[in-house]
DNA sequence: ACAGATCACTTGCATTTAACAAGTAATCTT
DNA sequence: AAGATTACTTGTTAAATGCAAGTGATCTGT
């Protein structure tokens, strides 16, 4: 009934903390990635993005990284019905937070990726980060990379 | 052979996606940054960590990040009673992301954190990990940053 | 040796969140 | 005008989380 403390209560003021609250689950930074390094734009294109999110939870986390200032939506204009979503600068800022995530993943787990590129990349994150840049600012929609996912083997 | 990742089946290939299946929630990489930057080893000290995590979800997520190895737990030699939670090798190379979550969090986010000490982490990001590495390594318990929760408000 | 505290957990239960299946309104295509 | 597409809602069920209390092993002080 009444929450004693409000809706959005910070469990500390730790900064690890603060930005887990924002993207801490399984599905947003899933999105985020999509946006940066695959180029998707729509809900359609996140909902078929390979790990079968649920159309509730992914209209959902899109309202909540919208909220937070991630991610903004707006109707294309050629076409009345679709929402075109895109990173803003807080969102394409956790392009460094989203690399280390990926060479994490592709160095301590089984995953599709290809050694050599990842090499490359834990190599020169700082090219990485500034090419993932380079492309949201000139709206390149060519994917940042082949996609890792491979065929989904599962 | 065939790539299972145990019992969970894996949604993706994506190296992104499967680190978020192994610590994408609310809780896992606050007990990774305890033990990382914090200096924390015992169940009691997570339990008072300032989040307010519940005993039995603090025991799960230990046990969650032991059986994917990014975390051991020992029993303290001194006292039968404790058990030493510590970083693997695989725990410890969380240190880039944990790092680049701190920088978005405190540039983004209204945290404790004091801004200069945040810009000279951010632009030396190798020395930070280096020296959280090190401080690994050696055992050093000593907390690698001041606590930047700050009085934390709660 | 014993009482009481401490530590690392469990267990049971209420509440919250996520997943699944359908449906809807607006817009576009033919 | 019919049918398809797009971006969602709305139920309903399953799972995860949060909370309070309890358990057993071990340590500490007398």
């Amino acid at each position: 009934m009444t929450r004693k403390t409000g809706p959005h209560h910070s469990r500390s003021g730790c900064p690890v903390n603060i930005s887990l609250e924002v993207f801490g689950d399984r599905w947003s930074l899933l999105i985020v990635r999509d946006l940066m390094v695959r180029g998707f734009t729509t809900f359609h294109d996140f909902l078929n993005s390979g790990e079968g999110i649920a159309t509730n939870i992914l209209a959902n986390r899109l309202r909540r990284l919208q909220k937070s200032g991630i991610v903004k939506g707006e109707k294309d204009q050629n076409d009345g019905r679709r929402v075109i979503y895109r990173l803003t600068e807080k969102g394409i800022d956790l392009a460094p937070v989203m690399l280390e995530l990926l060479i994490w993943g592709a160095q301590h787990e089984h995953t599709g990726a290809p050694a050599v590129l990842i090499a490359e990349m834990a190599k020169n994150p700082r090219a990485v980060v500034e090419e993932a840049r380079r492309r949201w600012r000139q709206r390149d929609p060519m994917p940042l990379l082949p996609w890792l996912g491979g065929k989904n083997a599962n």
